[in-house]
This record gives structure tokens, sequence and C-alpha cells, in this order.
RNA sequence: CGGGGCGUGGCUCAGUCCGGUUAGAGUACCUGGUUUGGGACCAGGGGGCCGCAGGUUCGAAUCCUGCCGCCCCGACCA
């Protein structure tokens, strides 16, 4: 792009919503809150589903599909959840139209009212869990472990591309277990899919960690979950999992005979990542040229561009490629071959950085010459100039590297943009100041939780698991805590 | 729903305070030519009910009233 990423939040959002118009992933919809994702973005959210499925199927989970309208009364059931999703439902209320007696067009149908309304699932527990009573009866039935690809709906006040928006393409997992701590090793097992994948596919460094009360998921027991940091010191939740324990098998009567012939209410997780993982994976890795994708989730990993003046001359060049590109193409490579005439070189070599194209090779008359390529990586900008013949070997080695650095530099970034405070008015000199992660004790209660919120706008992001003991006074209220929590804005 | 900002060729915007020729620029697009190792250049061309409706005026993109829409910030949230 050209242009420097700010620093102040407000100009961060223009320059995030910029890029992502720019680099052709997305665009606001005229449907209130909705998004349009553009082949390119949507190209890898296809990467970033093959490689989560694989995760899932080898962890024993297959997949299924269930409706997307969901009974009121459904919804209604479990106590906690309705109340968490209540305000946020689009509503079915009628299921036909009509033309209008005074011509004014078309019209709800007054007499085509629903006898009970349906709700647009803004998630999927209750509608599985009423299907899940019939599939179970015996512990011979358990593990059930299923997940979903599918859209929801949530009526958001306001939204962001991918961030947030009325309606997104997520995954869903939901597990039926016999015993509560299968249940629990289940949520912390997708925690460690999710983890794995934000770390080694996204180049992305999480925290994982467990959601305080406030936090919970409207339903859950325990929500776990993994935390990233963006470029602009804002936290973002990558992705949650969670120990639903007997909450939603009781409200929905799902029992099962254990071996001992007792009859008892399943065990339940629920899990689930969604195309915000996008719009992280853009806030993470981002520079002032624009994209800057993972080598493993980039739609295209490698561009080739050719340098020619005549017809004569790209069809040497085009040999030449071709071989490059066979080479590559037995190490399940993507490529492109911008063989355009109607750009310039300079033009292609900024048009592909702005899209994150992780490598570049530019072959022109001189190479040919020389039998040499020109390769230059994304990440770094940097290019170098090597033989043709050793230009395939090379260029899955950079990949890696590219992979690797991305990682390390993110790594590296969180470090430094993570602070452990001691006092109030250091917490908040550090939020207004640098911003990330903030490390503090706190005394365990809501209600600090709350004001720190209300003064700060700052929320508890996890109880990382990994935290270690430590005693310490809280930094509101002076109480004593036994260990550090992890404090930030967020998106 | 509150606070701020904005609506002018596809896109980014100037012009609005202080009304006055035929409404401008950059970019994108089309044609021709020269170019091609970091976003080309020259020449020519097409494209606007200035968000909508009403009002004031000899005259409105510009002033007044109402409406609609969008963006940013906040409440809500993955």
């Amino acid at each position: 792009m050209g242009k420097e990423i700010p620093s102040r939040s407000e100009d961060y959002s223009q320059w995030y919503n910029e890029l992502v118009k720019k680099a052709d992933l997305a665009e606001h919809s005229d449907v209130r809150g909705c998004m349009i994702i553009k082949p390119y973005g949507y190209s890898i959210w296809e990467k970033m589903q093959q490689a989560l499925d694989k995760m899932f199927k080898d962890t024993g989970h297959v997949n299924a599909y269930f409706p997307l309208f969901i009974p009121k009364s459904y919804l209604a059931k479990e106590a906690s959840h309705v109340e968490g999703f209540a305000k946020e439902c689009a509503v079915v209320t009628h299921y036909r139209l009509k033309n209008a007696e005074d011509g004014s067009g078309i019209m709800v149908d007054p007499d085509a009212k629903l006898e009970e309304e349906l709700i647009i699932r803004p998630t999927s527990e209750t509608i599985i869990w009423n299907t899940y009573r019939g599939w179970i009866q015996s512990y011979r039935d358990l593990p059930l472990l299923i997940n979903q690809w599918a859209n929801v709906v949530r009526w958001e006040m306001r939204t962001r591309l991918f961030l947030r928006t009325s309606e997104f393409l997520w995954q869903e997992g939901h597990t039926a277990h016999a015993t509560s701590e299968e249940a629990v090793q289940e949520a912390k097992k997708m925690l460690d899919v999710y983890t794995d994948f934000a770390e080694n596919w996204m180049a992305l460094p999480v925290i994982k960690g467990v959601k305080t009360e406030n936090e919970r998921f409207a339903g859950a027991v325990e929500t776990f979950c993994i935390e990233a940091l963006m470029q602009d010191g804002k936290a973002l939740q990558a992705g949650t999992s969670h120990f639903l324990g007997q909450n939603f098998a009781k409200a929905f009567d799902v029992k099962f005979a254990s071996k001992e012939g007792k009859l008892d209410y399943v065990w339940a997780t629920s899990w689930g990542v969604t195309t915000r993982l996008i719009g992280a994976l853009i806030m993470a890795h981002s520079d002032d040229d624009g994209l800057v994708l993972p080598p493993k989730l980039a739609p295209i990993q490698v561009v080739i561009v050719p340098i020619f003046k005549s017809d004569a001359e790209l069809n040497a060049i085009t040999e030449k490629v071709n071989e490059i590109m066979a080479e590559l193409r037995k190490h399940n490579i993507t490529m492109k071959f911008d063989n355009r005439d109607t750009q310039k070189p300079g033009f292609k070599f900024a048009e592909w950085e702005l899209k994150g194209v992780p490598v570049r090779i530019a072959i022109g008359p001189r190479d040919l010459e020389n039998g040499t390529v020109e390769v230059a990586r994304r990440d770094t900008k940097t290019k170098q100039v090597m033989k043709m013949d050793e230009a395939a070997v090379n260029v899955l080695l950079l990949l890696d590297e590219i992979q690797k650095n991305i990682y390390q530099k993110a790594v590296k970034y969180r470090g430094e943009m993570t602070t452990k405070v001691d006092s109030y008015d250091e917490f908040k000199k550090v939020l207004d100041g640098k911003a990330g992660f903030v490390a503090a004790h706190w005394d365990g209660t809501k209600e600090t939780e709350a004001a720190i919120k209300e003064e700060t706008k700052a929320t508890i992001r996890c109880i990382p698991l990994d935290a270690a003991e430590e005693s310490g006074k809280c930094v509101y209220s002076g109480k004593p805590s036994s260990r550090r929590v992890l404090f930030a804005r967020a998106y």
C-alpha cells in the first residue's frame, strides 16, 4: 500500500479496511452488517478449512450438517444460553410474501405467520442437542464427536470486515461424552488443535487460557480460549473451546445408560473458529506494502513474473518457467505465472506484494543469458539472484524459512508488547501508551473485573493455562492474588 | 440507540464558509504511439439528475427545512 501502518486505533481501523478492499479480500454488502468475501479472500478460508478439517479428522471427528433454523422454544431451554444470545437473534416470523393491494409493491403476507418463530442460528448447541437426544442411549454411543461447517447470524450492533459481521462462516464442533473428565479433556484437546493451527499454519503465536466467569460462553461451565495480539496492540480472541458440563444434556434430556446400568446425563463440549481468523491473519502480519501471508495459507505461494519486450522473449522465458513450475508442482506448491502483457513488471511486483504472495520469481532476458532467476521474499522484501536450476529447491527452503520468520517476528512483537505491572497507575499508563497485553494480579472477583473494564476498557483476556504461581496483590483492590492474568483492550 | 464526520464520474477527493459562464482534479477506463529489471510516458476520448424531496432566489453542488444512506467512536460481541 506504500502507506505506513498507523498507530492510532481509529486510523488503524481505516488502514485495515482499506487493505482488505485493496487486497481484494472482501467488501461490505448493501445488506446490513453483512460481508461479501471475494474469491481471493475466500481462497484463504478454503486453505484454513482444509488444514483444520484434516486436524479434526485426525482427532477422530466427523462432519455433519444441522438446520439453519432453530425453533424459538429450543433456544429457550437452556437459561443462560438464551440470555446470552437473545439480544442478537434474527427471527423468521412469516413464510410468504404477496403483492400489496394498494399496488405499492411486495409485502409480508400477514396470513402467513408462523405458529412458532424460527431463529436463524447464532450457534447450534440447541438444535444439535435436541438431535443428540435421539442418537444417544448407551455408553456404546459415546463419545459422539461431530463437527459442522456452517454460517451463523448474530445481529451485531457494529460490524467490521472479517472481525465481526452479522453473518459469518465458521466450524462448530459438538461432542458428547460419558464422563466429565473425558469432556474436559476433549475441550482441552481441541484448544491444542487450535493452538497448533494458529502457530504452525497462521504463524500466529497465541496464549492458551481460561475465560473468567464474565467472559464465559453462554451455557458453558468453562470456556478455554486462545488469545492473540494484533499489531495495534489490541487483543483478539482467535478461538474458543467450551466445557459445557451437563447443561445442555439436562436442558434437552440427553441421558445414557452406563456400563453399570445407571442412567446419567452426558457431558458436552463445543468449540469453534470463524472467518475472523482471516482478520487475525491480516492484522498480525501485514506491513506498509500490504498483506504478508504465511506460505502455508497463501492461496498463491509463488508468483512468477516474466520480464519481456517481445513475444519471442516471452516464449523463451515461458520455456524456462515451465521447467521450474514442473519441479515445484511435484511439491504441491501453488503458483501463478503472471504473463499478462497488459501490465508492466513493476506494477505486478507491487500488486502481488499487496496481496501477500510469499515468494516472487522474476525472469528476464538478463537471466536467460546468465542462466539465473531473481527470487524475492515478501516478509523481508529482500531479493537474491540464483542459478536457474537451483531455483526450485531454494524456493522450497525459502517458503519454510518465511513461515518460521513471520512466526518468530510475531513472537518477538508479542514479547515486547506484554508488560508486567504491579500498580493500577502503571496499568493505566501501559494501556494508554504502548498497549498490548498487561499481566497483572487480580483478586478473582467479578466486581473488580467490571470496574477495571468500566474505567479502562480493558478486559481480562484470559487466565493463562501456564500461569506461574506467584503471590501478589490485585492491582485494583490490593487483595491477595496467586497468579497474574492477562488484560488488554480487545476487538 | 448516543457522539463526531461525510454524501460531487468506477475509486479518492477539491469546490460549499462568502450563490453567478459549459462543475473540476488525480486515478481508473477506451483509442493510437513510444515503452517494459520496482506502481510508464505523450496525444486524444467517453463517462455527472453534485444522496433524495421540498423551499428561498433572476440564478443553488453552494443558503434553509425534512428525509435517506454511509463511515468512525461508544454500548453489544467470535
